[in-house]
Formats: structure tokens, C-alpha cells, sequence
RNA sequence: GGGCCCAUAGCUCAGUCAGGUUAGAGCGUUCGCCUGAUAAGCGAAAGGUGAGUGGUUCGAAUCCACUUGGGCCCA
């Protein structure tokens, strides 16, 4: 008789190599197939709503690693909240406007004018990489509206934009303005942010001075030729400011740089005659060193006693802190440069001059007043073109702007976001920083790939034109043909009839040539990305940089329209770094790519990773971090189908009720709710890397070495029906229903296939999170008890362990244990004890002699030989052991259950 | 240059907010057992100047200051 056909070993197709690069394919088609993320909304309509809205990835690329991190992250948090029964749509978007695309497509270009074609260029452009982007974010098993993503170029999303831009305009917050820009005189443009370089270059640094009544201002600058522009003076409220006379005048200067000063004016002597606070400037005012103007003294706290004065020369037309301090104290803004870098009849005695010119002339001119203390030559830091690679300057320009400050909005925002919850807490220091130290947003752009400010100018007098009601007009214009009709039609076609200049009554008017800042496309996502009834959503998700980007024109532009936060809950995670610690760089040839981390290891590797970390800080992607995970995978894994292949034969019929579980089976279950209930609450906090530790640990310390290791001999060995058997397949049979329910946020695609594996054809998705049980006084005395045994269990391995080295024992089996203790919980379990320790023989002793002891701290073990013969069947020692004639190799147990049964 | 944040074993994390036994866990490593979870399973052991320096305190991973390295934003 082949005996291993009376034993109920595992059976199962699950495969222990998961191949999950090719497996993970498959079950994202059977989602799509099925529809799993409408079925998974349609089963929870109703109920409570949890709405995560998306913020918009750029694009024009593929995706990387900190993209893929936060759409896990997102996954991870959206799915949690659906299992646990929320209505939980989750549509995903895209930003496709802006500089980055155009500056890329425009290269193609040999006509640069061609703005239709550049337009039609970009659209395809960015098109082709949502297409790339959305497969790559449905590979990393993402559930959502993928089939109705919103993107910014959509004709709705377009024309919608404009409406909201006229409730902006209706509402009062929309105004016209003059702010300095870098400007690069060579290109003739204006330059954003990413289109700056910094290189050091020599400038000159010269100190002058400006006369006041009782004393003159010691004044320090860079830039000789923006003096021409001076309108005021700033100095620290909180630093100390002294009058000292120095050869006969009296100077204004900051106490901490006096020394330094004296030295490079050449003082032969210097008196400190009064010393004070800078708030007490405030209000002084001083003479342009050559022009007839009068600058005020303003207080700033950007000054700084680093080097210069202390006192700091501002033109609000020349620099963005002078240009902010001038609009809080209501200064003019004076630049009177061209788009060619050259002075303009606002500067009579430079007309013409560049700006290095000018400087040359103002140095001349200081020098003959006998205004100038110092000058040098100094290395800077300076704002240079990417393209030309020229110096730039800072030239006001006129632009549309949103008022911050209109009706109370920043205090209002600042309300908004005390109220908002702030994962991680200090996150709400860095949105409270970011809202109050912004200036008013500058939402115009001098592009072509955007949405077009669809103001007018009147061609007789220049008034410009940007009402609600031909915003909204043209709104309607571009929902049908999109932003690019502003370029296809002439502005009669696209104004209202009857269109009068108001302050001149002409009918002519030429179109702006303004777009709109791409800060504006997305700060609107939340009013056209969501459908109605979603909105206002709950949380959003994403990187640091928010806090100055998307967290912040949302909340404006929401509370401007519609005295609401955009979010009640903003979650923030860290950057994505490699191993080092250091920023990946394509120049530094550390960056490691999502679809490679895929191709490699599979999608749930990768989710497991960032479920695994702490991204509330930044974090680390590295070698070994992932091999790690790739081996914490497959234990995952490979416990799935340890208990796959121990309930092959089992159903939900044969489940047992709790009461009639034996003790171990019982315990087991009261440790799986002390889990759930620890897993429900920190995927509540958004706390997944506690999570995954949670299960993880549960998975490696409570089931696959203790538990599942116990039941081996009950499964295999017992009847197929046994009580022993069906009691332990119960638990097994809740536990990988659990398991497959709270992992699959994370482990999506295993969690998929262990479920059609075993429960149904259906999704896991479907499925509901485990409700945990109250735990009665009967189990906590239970779990009490046995929590006892597993420490027992832990100091018999260490005695069992140089038995086993000395090959006096080798399968724990083999032993006969023999325990001294005074714990009670011994002798209640003691018919237990055998299959709790995995051994022949449990004997509880007053004396210890054995060869091999150890005295630990619940008792004393010594290990024996086990007494009598080898079971062929179930492989332990007994006496029984050769009683029976037909079955002579089996112990007692096993002659019964082999004379008892039925085998295949 | 300014603001904010981070630093505990090779890796990923606990503990830090409310200072108090020999700083814990899992993985990995090494060694051993098993061969009826087998491209598996079980056990044991080693492994930390708590980034560094200084301070407060009877006592500091924990509080404070500075330094170093790293990150984000702003200039």
C-alpha cells in the first residue's frame, strides 16, 4: 500500500513562480473584461462616499517612479476606502498644456508663427502620451474611470475652464497689472522658471548713498543701471540700524555691516551718533542720488546682513521681493526698458542706452554728484537665458493677474486650510508659509500651446476688453472647436455682436495673445474633472511640491468661486531617491525606471515596495530594498498556497462554527481579529508600510512558523473529514479569505488570483473587508493561555537546537520532550503539547537529567529520544507502533484512520 | 542666500510628541535541522560609537544648540 496516498497533501494549480510580468497582463484584461472598477462602484452606490481626485500628471513622457509611486499610493488609499464599503469613483486625468511640450514641438519648427500648426502638433504630442501613460499606469494594476480620464486640451475641459475664468472675472478677482518678468533682451521674451540658468558671472557692487534731512542712506546694488528705477528703500524691522558721522556726514547703515562699511568707504573716523531699530525707519524718506524723486523707506524682512548695507535699494519695476514690497506699500512701478533690453523716453537721459550702458553712465553720474562711497568688481550668482545664454534682466511687463487679497481671500484660504486635515501635520506650517507669502497670481503667459485669455484690446484706444459674458461666449465657442478656434477666427467672429469699446464706443478690437498659466488648467480640475455629485472631493495626494503648486491654486481659485475647500484631507509624500539618498538625474545615471522595476519583478513587487515604506518621508529605491521585497513576495506567496493547497477538498459547508474549533484553531482566529482590527485602523490613517509590517510579520511569526507549521500533521495525516482536519481547515479557509481581502489594496493582481483560485469567479474587489468580532472574556483568557505556550515553544528550540547539531536528534519528531514548569496552561494543554512542539512525546516532569536542558523562564526542557518506532504514515515515535497485524509499520492513530478511510 | 524636513543594525521599519531596566521586529547574512509547503519549510547565532560635537538632567535615541550629509520649496 502506498501510504502516501491515505495522507491529504496539498494540492493545488496556484504556481509558487508567480512569472507576474506575464501573469499580470492576463488579470488586468479580466478587469477591463469585466469591468471590475463600474461593478466594484455599482455594489457600494449609495453608501457614504469617499472621492479622491486626481491630480493630473504632465504629459510628456513616461512615467517615472515618483508618478508610478503616487498613483499606487492613491490605488492603495481609494481601495481600502471601497472594501470597507465607501462609493469610492476615482477618475484619473491629465495635463497636457504648457512650455515643456511646446518648447518640444516647436524645435520642428521651421516657421515658428505657424501657431495652428504648432497648436495641432502639440495636441498630438501630448495625446500620444496620455495613450503611453495610461497604459503604464493600468500596468501598475491602477482601478479607475479609464475609459473617461479628463484631460486639460479637451474641447469640454477647455471651454470650461474659460467659464470658470469668468466667475473669476464676474467675482472681481480678475485684474490687469504690471509685473517685472526675467526678461532675455536678446530673445525679446519673456522666461519662465525652467528656462533660467544660473551662472557666476563678474558684476559690479557699488555703495552710494541717498540724502536724507538729518543723514543720507548708505545704499548697496548690483545693478548700477535699475537705480534709474529707484522708488523706495527697504530695511529689516528687527535689526539695529545706526547714524554715525564718518568724516564729517552723518550715514545711515545697518549696526552689523559698519565695520565692513568703514572699511571699504576708506572712513577715517567713525562715531556712532544714534542706533535704533529698523521698524523705525520706517517712513523716512531720501533723495534719488541724480533724478527729482523722493524714495520712501519700507520695512522688509527679506533684507539681509549678509553683505551690502542693510539698507536695500528697490525698483519695483526691476525685482519680484522689490515688485511685492511696492505693491504692499502701494509704490509705482516704474521700468521704462524695452523688449530689446533699451531705456525708453520714461528715462529721458538714457533713451536708447542698453541696460550695460546705462550702468556705465549711472556710476559716471554718481561719481560727479560725489554720491558714490565704493565700487568694485564681485562674482554672482546670475540669472542667465537657457538659450542665448545671456544675463537676463527684470522688465515689468503687463499681465493679467488674480487678486489674492480680494475680497479677504487669503484670509479666508488661510481658514480653509487650518481646517484641513494635513498628512503628515507639519505639512500644514509649509500650505500656511505657502498661502502667505504668495503675491497675486500672475495667470497670464506670452505661449501658444494653452488656453487663450480671450481678452480684447480696442484697436482705437487700447482699452483692453475681458468681460464675464464674452468670456462666456467664447467659452461656448471653444467647447465645440476647442482653444483653437481663438487662433482660426478673426476677433469679429468670436465677439458677441455689437461689441462696443466702452471708453471710445469703437467696434474694432484685435485679440490678446495671452494664455493662460498652466497652474490655472489644473487649479480648476477639481470643478471639471469631477462630476457634480462628487463634488467637493475629500482627499488629495501628492508630492511636496504642491504646497506652492496644485494645493495651492485649487484652494484659491476654489475659495475665490466657492468658499470651500477643494479637500478636507491632504496626504503628502516624499520624493523618490536612489539608494544614496540623492535625487535621481539622468546625467548621474541613477534613474531607475518604473517599467523596468516591472518587467523585472512585476507590478505587485513594485506595489509592495512603496506599500512597504514610509513615504511620508523621501524615499529610497534600491537594490537591496527590492530584493528584499521580491523575497517577501514569495513567502506572501508562497503561504497563499500552502493554504490554497490544505483546502482543496473544502467548501464553505464544511466550515466549522467557533465554538466547537479546537483551542489552536480558536486562538489563531482571535489573533487574526486583534490583526484586522489593527489593519482596518492604519489603512483609516493612511499608515500602509504599517500595514504591510502588520500582515507581514503575521504572515512570517503567527502562521508559516507556528501555525501552519503545527498543522501540518493535522492536515495530512488526520481523516479527511475529521473533526481534527475540518477544524484547522476552517480557520485556514477564514484566513486566506482575509488575507486575499486586506492585501488586495496592495497586492492587487496575487489577491486577484488567490480569490478566482478559491472563492469565485468574481472580483476580490467585490468583495468586503472582513468584519472583526468583539472579543468575548472566553477569548482573551484563551489567547492569554496560549500566548503562554508559544514563549514555552520558543525556549524548547533552545534546547532543541544543539540536539539537533549534534545529530542526536535530526526531525523534531525524533524527541522526546520532557518540561519542569509551574504554568498551569501545561497541564490543561498537555495533549496538545506533542503537536504544539511538533514532537513524539510531551512529559511533564519534577526533574530535569537529560543530556540536553535548558532552563528558560516559563520552565526547564530536556530533550530525549523518542520512545518506541517511526509511524510510516504520520512519521512520529510511538509504542503503537507494530501492534496491529495488518498495518504492522503504523502507529495506533493511523491504523484507525487508514482502516476508516476512503482514498483516491 | 532664506524657509521647511530627514538621519536608529546590510535593508525596511518600531520606539522620539509626554526623557528612566541589557535600543526591539521582520528580512538578509552565518551555522544547523528537515526533505510530505520543495525554484519550499523549521531553528539558532552574530550584527547597532542611535550621523557627529557640545549642552540641559541623577539619567538623553528621545529635550536644546551647532556641525556634517541628504531632500523639497523659494531667491
Amino acid at each position: 500500500m502506498d501510504l502516501k496516498k491515505t495522507l491529504n497533501l496539498p494540492r493545488t494549480d496556484f504556481p509558487m513562480r508567480a512569472m507576474l510580468s506575464k501573469r499580470e497582463p492576463q488579470i488586468i484584461r479580466f478587469w477591463d473584461e469585466k469591468d471590475i472598477y463600474k461593478e466594484a462602484l455599482k455594489k457600494r452606490e449609495g453608501q457614504k462616499k469617499f472621492v479622491l481626485h486626481d491630480g493630473p500628471p504632465y504629459a510628456n513622457n513616461n512615467i517615472h517612479l515618483g508618478q508610478a509611486m503616487n498613483k499606487v499610493i492613491k490605488d492603495i488609499t481609494v481601495k481600502s476606502r471601497m472594501l470597507k464599503g465607501y462609493y469610492t469613483p476615482y477618475r484619473p486625468g491629465w495635463d497636457t498644456h504648457g512650455m515643456p511640450i511646446e518648447n518640444i514641438v516647436i524645435k520642428e519648427f521651421e516657421n515658428k508663427d505657424d501657431v495652428l500648426a504648432i497648436r495641432k502638433r502639440c495636441r498630438e504630442f501630448a495625446s500620444g502620451w496620455v495613450d503611453v501613460q495610461m497604459e503604464e499606469f493600468k500596468r501598475l494594476g491602477i482601478l479607475g474611470e479609464w475609459d473617461n480620464p479628463y484631460i486639460t486640451m479637451s474641447n469640454y475641459y477647455e471651454g470650461k475652464e474659460l467659464t470658470i475664468l469668468a466667475e473669476a472675472v464676474r467675482k472681481g478677482f480678475v485684474y490687469r497689472g504690471y509685473m517685472p518678468v526675467h526678461w532675455c533682451p536678446q530673445c525679446e521674451t519673456a522666461l519662465a522658471i525652467s528656462e533660467i540658468e544660473y551662472k557666476v558671472l563678474d558684476s559690479p557692487s557699488l555703495i552710494f548713498e541717498m540724502m536724507g534731512e538729518e543723514f543720507n542712506a548708505l545704499v548697496w546694488t548690483t545693478t548700477p543701471w535699475t537705480i534709474i528705477s529707484n522708488l523706495a528703500l527697504a530695511v529689516h524691522p528687527d535689526h539695529t540700524y545706526v547714524v554715525v558721522e564718518a568724516d564729517g556726514k552723518r550715514y545711515l547703515l545697518a549696526l552689523d555691516l559698519l565695520e565692513e562699511n568703514s572699511e571699504k568707504a576708506g572712513w577715517k573716523s567713525v562715531n556712532v551718533v544714534k542706533e535704533l531699530k529698523g521698524e523705525g525707519l520706517d517712513h523716512l524718506r531720501f533723495k534719488h542720488p541724480f533724478l527729482d524723486r523722493e524714495s520712501p523707506v519700507l520695512l522688509a524682512r527679506f533684507v539681509t546682513m549678509d553683505e551690502g548695507t542693510g539698507v536695500v535699494h528697490i525698483a519695483p519695476g526691476h525685482g519680484r521681493e522689490d515688485y511685492v514690497l511696492g505693491k504692499k506699500y502701494g509704490v509705482d512701478i516704474l521700468s521704462p526698458v524695452d523688449e530689446r533690453g533699451r531705456f525708453t523716453d520714461d528715462a529721458p537721459d538714457f533713451e536708447g542706452l542698453t541696460t550695460d550702458e546705462a550702468s556705465q553712465k549711472v556710476v559716471k553720474i554718481l561719481n560727479e554728484k560725489n554720491n558714490l562711497v565704493h565700487i568694485e568688481t564681485i562674482e554672482h550668482n546670475y540669472p542667465i537665458c537657457w538659450r542665448c545664454k545671456i544675463p537676463l534682466i527684470f522688465r515689468a511687463t503687463e499681465q493679467w493677474f488674480i487678486s489674492v487679497d480680494h475680497n479677504a481671500l487669503r484670509d479666508r484660504v488661510i481658514d480653509a486650510v487650518e481646517e484641513v486635515r494635513w498628512h503628515p501635520s507639519q505639512s500644514q506650517q509649509r500650505m500656511l508659509a505657502a498661502v502667505r507669502d504668495r503675491p497675486d497670481w500672475c495667470i497670464s503667459r506670452q505661449r501658444l500651446w494653452g488656453v487663450s485669455i480671450p481678452a480684447f484690446f480696442c484697436s482705437n484706444c487700447g482699452e483692453a476688453l475681458l468681460s464675464p459674458e464674452i468670456i462666456e461666449h467664447i467659452a461656448g465657442i471653444f467647447k465645440k472647436e476647442s482653444a483653437d478656434a481663438w487662433f482660426e477666427l478673426e476677433s469679429s467672429e468670436l465677439l458677441p455682436k455689437d461689441t462696443k469699446c466702452k471708453k471710445c464706443g469703437s467696434s474694432d478690437f484685435r485679440k490678446g495673445t495671452d494664455i493662460l498659466d498652466v497652474w490655472f488648467d489644473s487649479g480648476v480640475s477639481p470643478f471639471i474633472g469631477l462630476e457634480e455629485k462628487d463634488w467637493p472631493p475629500d482627499m488629495f495626494i501628492e508630492g511636496p511640491d504642491q504646497h506652492r503648486g496644485w494645493y495651492n491654486s485649487t484652494i484659491m481659485l476654489s475659495m475665490a468661486l466657492k468658499d470651500i475647500a477643494p479637500y478636507n484631507t491632504v496626504v503628502t509624500h516624499g520624493w523618490v531617491l536612489d539608494e544614496k539618498g540623492q535625487t535621481m538625474h539622468k546625467s548621474l545615471g541613477n534613474v531607475t525606471s518604473p517599467a523596468e522595476i516591472i518587467e523585472e519583478f512585476g507590478a505587485d513587487v513594485f506595489r509592495l515596495w512603496v506599500a512597504s515604506m514610509d513615504w511620508t518621508q523621501d524615499v529610497k529605491y534600491g537594490r537591496e530594498t527590492i530584493e528584499r521585497l521580491v523575497d517577501a513576495y514569495r513567502k506572501i506567496r508562497n503561504s497563499f498556497k500552502f493554504m490554497l493547497g490544505n483546502l482543496f477538498d473544502f467548501t464553505e459547508e464544511n466550515l466549522l462554527p467557533l465554538d466547537e474549533l479546537l483551542p489552536l484553531d480558536r486562538y489563531i482566529r482571535i489573533e487574526l481579529n486583534q490583526l484586522l482590527l489593527i489593519v482596518d485602523k492604519e489603512y483609516e490613517n493612511i499608515a500602509h508600510h504599517r500595514v504591510y509590517r502588520e500582515v507581514y510579520n503575521f504572515i512570517v511569526s503567527t502562521l508559516s512558523s507556528f501555525y501552519m507549521d503545527i498543522l501540518k500533521d493535522r492536515l495530512y495525516v488526520e481523516g479527511k473529514d475529521s473533526h481534527k482536519r475540518r477544524s484547522a481547515q476552517t480557520v485556514l479557509y477564514h484566513l486566506i479569505r482575509s488575507f486575499a481581502i486586506i492585501l488586495s489594496p496592495i497586492l492587487s493582481f496575487t489577491s486577484e488570483e488567490v480569490w478566482q483560485n478559491i472563492f469565485s469567479d468574481d472580483s476580490v474587489f467585490l468583495a468586503d473587508f472582513p468584519e472583526p468580532r468583539e472579543l468575548n472574556e472566553e477569548d482573551e483568557e484563551l489567547k492569554g493561555k496560549i500566548d503562554k505556550l508559544r514563549r514555552v515553544r520558543d525556549e524548547f528550540h533552545k534546547v532543541l537546537e544543539p540536539a539537533q547539531e549534534d545529530n542526536f536528534v535530526g526531525n523534531s519528531l525524533e524527541a522526546k520532550v520532557l518540561i519542569k514548569s509551574d504554568h498551569e496552561e501545561l497541564r490543561e494543554f498537555e495533549e496538545y503539547l506533542p503537536e504544539f512542539l511538533i514532537v513524539s512525546q510531551v512529559e511533564l516532569v519534577d526533574k530535569i537529567d537529560s543530556k540536553y536542558s535548558y532552563d528558560g523562564e516559563y520552565g526547564s526542557y530536556g530533550v530525549e529520544r523518542a520512545e518506541g518506532d517511526k509511524c510510516e504514515r504520520c512519521w512520529m515515535y510511538s509504542k503503537t507502533v507494530r501492534s496491529d497485524n495488518q498495518f504492522p509499520k503504523l502507529c495506533e492513530r493511523c491504523v484507525n484512520i487508514v482502516k476508516g478511510g476512503v482514498f483516491e
